[in-house]
DNA sequence: GTAGCATGGTAAG
DNA sequence: TTACCCTGCTACG
């Protein structure tokens, strides 16, 4: 399920089992099929991950860019040394698999709203639009500040906007704002400084903690009592897919913003005067 | 078996 | 703001 955590995990995996190898491409489903028979046999050189975006470089000097989207998925089958790939299911787009005496790794990418073949140029483009991801070293936390001086939206759509900072999602947004007490539709201008910083950390730590345990913990284990490793997934979240606040019971609100699900608990995170929450649904 | 949901994003109006 | 793209999985009968 793919917030940014989920591809900086998927870029990381397949950095160790592909790159510096040659591979097989295939696209059984055929829509990837042209460029896929370019790429077979080629040596994947690197993999790199920006935000939400996914991209497997090769030795011809272009990459194919990968953007799950919503339901996109990365199946991943191991080898046994020597033997071929299972065969695939009908709607695979893009299969890498390598193998060798030691055995191998192969990939299959499913439902991903983007999978092409850029050149360098383009794919420096999709990065440039990108604002900073709290998981790389390299990110500016500055740029996304500024971005949000110049955003006339509330808070929740502002942190959505992968111009502003890349790789948060909607779990990970509705559960920062709770923990920093912000209302969702509070106005991104109006956040102060320090509270963003802090903000800004808080989505370093958790995003980071989610490449390592390829999953969304946003609850503190000591407030729930039991090791993080025991933690459910039902009961990893504070607000999201949550009935009631988990830390003071007060109802959930879930209301549609922009398309997708907002979640507040409107006692810890008091709605700004004169904002219109439509009523909750279900 | 099948409706309904899902941790996104873009292009058109 | 709306329409549309992409598919697997779960919860129900």
């Amino acid at each position: 399920m793919p917030e940014g955590h989920t591809i900086h995990r998927l870029a990381r995996d397949h950095g160790e089992w592909f790159a510096g190898r040659k591979v097989h491409v295939a696209s059984p489903q055929g829509r990837f099929a042209a460029a896929a028979a370019q790429l077979d046999g080629r040596r994947l050189v690197a993999t790199d991950a920006f935000g939400k975006h996914l991209f497997h470089r090769y030795d011809d000097g272009r990459s194919v860019h990968i953007h799950l989207g919503l339901f996109g998925k990365v199946f991943h089958h191991r080898l046994e040394p020597r033997t071929a790939p299972p065969p695939p299911r009908d709607t695979v787009r893009y299969r890498v698999h390598a193998n060798g005496r030691d055995g191998g790794h192969g990939i299959d990418l499913v439902g991903a709203t983007a999978c092409e073949l850029l050149d360098e140029p383009q794919v420096d483009a999709i990065v440039a639009r990108l604002g900073p991801d709290p998981i790389r070293d390299d990110a500016d936390p500055e740029r996304a500040w500024a971005a949000l001086q110049r955003r006339s939206v509330g808070i929740g759509r502002a942190l959505m906007d992968q111009a502003v900072l890349a790789g948060v999602g909607n779990v990970y947004r509705a559960e920062v704002l709770f923990v920093h007490g912000l209302h969702p539709e509070v106005p991104a201008r109006e956040v102060e400084r320090a509270t963003w910083d802090a903000m800004w950390a808080t989505l370093v730590a958790w995003l980071r903690r989610g490449v390592k345990e390829r999953r969304i913990v946003t609850m503190d284990p000591k407030e729930l009592g039991k090791p993080r490793s025991r933690i459910r997934r039902a009961e990893a979240t504070y607000v999201y897919h949550q009935a009631a606040c988990r830390r003071c019971g007060t109802p959930v609100r879930r209301w549609d913003l922009a398309g997708r699900w907002a979640y507040a608990c409107e006692t810890c995170q008091p709605p700004p005067r004169g904002s219109r929450t439509r009523r909750s649904r279900r």
